[in-house]
DNA sequence: TTGAAAGCGCTAACAA
DNA sequence: TTGTTAGCGCTTTCAA
């Protein structure tokens, strides 16, 4: 017998296919010697309830998705990404649900909605820090629950997690400020995307509020990965040369921008300090190593399939609007930073 | 109507609901006339096929799990997982199924068994080098099929995937013996690992084909890990110092090992060229860059994925004890070796 | 405490 | 070409 059904144990056991449903579902209307009897004859007979069967009866599937506005082909290539899939992993584990990740990759809109109509998932963890307003639109439509990794201030009904990008910012800022610094640049993410909008935030208030300057010129837009950070700093070393330490957007970023001082002639941290944001495993790893704001990405996922699923099991109960935790930062000191003067 | 059904479509349309179903299916015969209207009420409606309906009726759900045997905790970030999921999700996107993360999390044999048994999974990819017996016994218990990514001679009817190793550890030697290299020295993986003896096997037997020495010395066994690396070169170093070349199980092994012979005083490449395996996204950014073996571990994952699938669909087509294909690899040459003498 | 029966949304064998 | 019908394996009233 490959598959015994619910009818193949009630048989055997002689009882009905509602109680041994009711015996596998633990209801306690079931007397403890029939109760027993049915463990007995499902042990035997190595039974599993079909998933199909129950998400059809049930209108559930226990089962979340992971969709990413990206185009899969780079998101397992970034740092993020895979500390994220696991904190979500975790958490669906430990609630008994499903992660399935086949969302992400259909790319096509109706593909998107073929998925997410099915009703094979009950929701979605949105892992994409830039979510276009169609996305979310049709993320809507589909009357699926969903929560944002990222933060999100456009549409106040949407739930989502975050770390607290802007105190990171300033933790950067009053490092470097500590040190003696006051010559501080800052390399940003894109314009546009909220998290990287707010680390600078934060830092500009940490150095607004040392009376440190921060000029239009002293920031420049990166674009969060390697090469933009190379650029951004060209840049920055071209125009307006002189810059004590630079405050970047995230790792890669820094670390393009170490190259970049590198091929100036500059030495970090003696010449340049360099702080970036993230903590990626390569942080540790280039030379000098990198001081950095280190953001709990596993703990984001997390949270976030943990919203997610409380949202499913408990709809209505969340006040929509109740400020989300952030989750807290830390700055990691390594060796990329040098007191001034 | 949040979500129609095919009773709801068949009702507007004026048809039954097999005539729905058949459209839904492409089945051929409906009517060209009947097939446009039947069309036109799913567009208008909205109408998305219940996947768990489709799974319960059909016996199968077109998705497939991802199993692992190590922790899932660790999984994420080894360099090697996130690009081989990247290639089992390209390969399920092409091919329509779905992906499931959860098995993989679930380590109590209960719970694995909960999800392979439910028909949740039409079948799942084992990737992991290090199978256990157990687990494999467990796997095939449960009628579940299953593809492995690595070599796997043991029990031959089981479909497995897997670079070609041997050929990597040959063309590292043969590189090495290129620019004049005699001594050269090697740290495998675990013994008892597949992949690890594999590429130890492709390396002695370049060597021992230009009868450069080989000998119980100048192997020693490391553990793909970047400790393992440094401690296993540190053992090299102080038992039979002199080698002009190491060649590493892998990257990460590598890095340790090079960072071993800095500590020791060495210059790579100037006193020690040091090869790797597998081309980690690191090995370009360490100093210096690491020349390496580069293993397709994207279209690894693919082809596990595709085998799978075709495993499935084709029950009993595939000659189980077909050799599989070995995937390419290729030496990336980098900064890491130089020519003796 | 237990059972009988209806039905979740779909497919497929059989009829027409 | 189309419709009727019988389930797939389960949960869940409603009765007993």
């Amino acid at each position: 017998m490959a598959h015994p059904t619910l009818e193949t144990i009630a048989r055997i056991a002689g009882v009905s296919r509602a109680t041994v449903s009711r015996v596998v579902n633990n209801d306690p209307r079931v007397g403890a010697e029939t109760r027993e009897r049915v463990r007995q004859v499902i042990r035997e007979q190595g039974y599993h309830p079909n998933a199909a069967a129950r998400a059809l009866v049930r209108g559930q599937s226990r089962s979340i998705g992971l969709a990413a506005h990206e185009a899969l082909g780079t998101l397992f290539s970034h740092a993020y990404f895979p500390p994220l899939v696991q904190g979500i992993a975790d958490a669906c584990e430990q609630r008994g649900y499903s992660l399935v990740l086949s969302p992400l990759a259909s790319q096509t809109p109706e593909g998107l909605m073929g998925v997410w109509q099915s009703g094979q998932l009950d929701g979605v963890v949105v892992a994409t820090a830039a979510v276009g307003d169609a996305f979310l639109a049709r993320l809507q439509e589909a009357h699926l629950p969903f929560v944002l990794v990222g933060p999100h201030h456009a549409r106040p009904a949407i739930p989502w997690v975050s770390p607290d990008n802007v105190a990171g910012g300033r933790m950067a800022a009053e490092y470097l400020l500590s040190l003696g610094h006051r010559r501080v640049a800052a390399i940003s993410g894109a314009r546009g995307l909220g998290t990287a909008m707010e680390r600078l935030e934060g830092f500009c208030m940490a150095m607004a509020a040392a009376g440190a300057p921060v000029s239009d010129e002293s920031i420049v837009e990166g674009d969060h990965t390697e090469a933009g950070g190379y650029a951004a700093m060209e840049r920055l070393l071209s125009h307006a040369p002189g810059y004590e330490a630079v405050f970047c957007g995230n790792d890669l970023t820094a670390i393009g921008a170490m190259r970049a001082a590198k091929k100036a002639g500059l030495t970090v941290p003696d010449d340049l300090s360099v702080v970036g944001f993230d903590d990626v495993p390569l942080a540790r790893m280039v030379d000098p190593p990198l001081t950095t704001i280190r953001q709990p990405i596993t703990a984001l996922g997390a949270a976030a399939a943990t919203l997610l699923i409380d949202v499913l099991e408990r709809p209505g109960e969340l006040p929509p609007n109740a400020a989300p935790p952030l989750l807290p930062v830390e700055i990691v000191v390594r060796e990329s930073c040098r007191a001034g003067r």
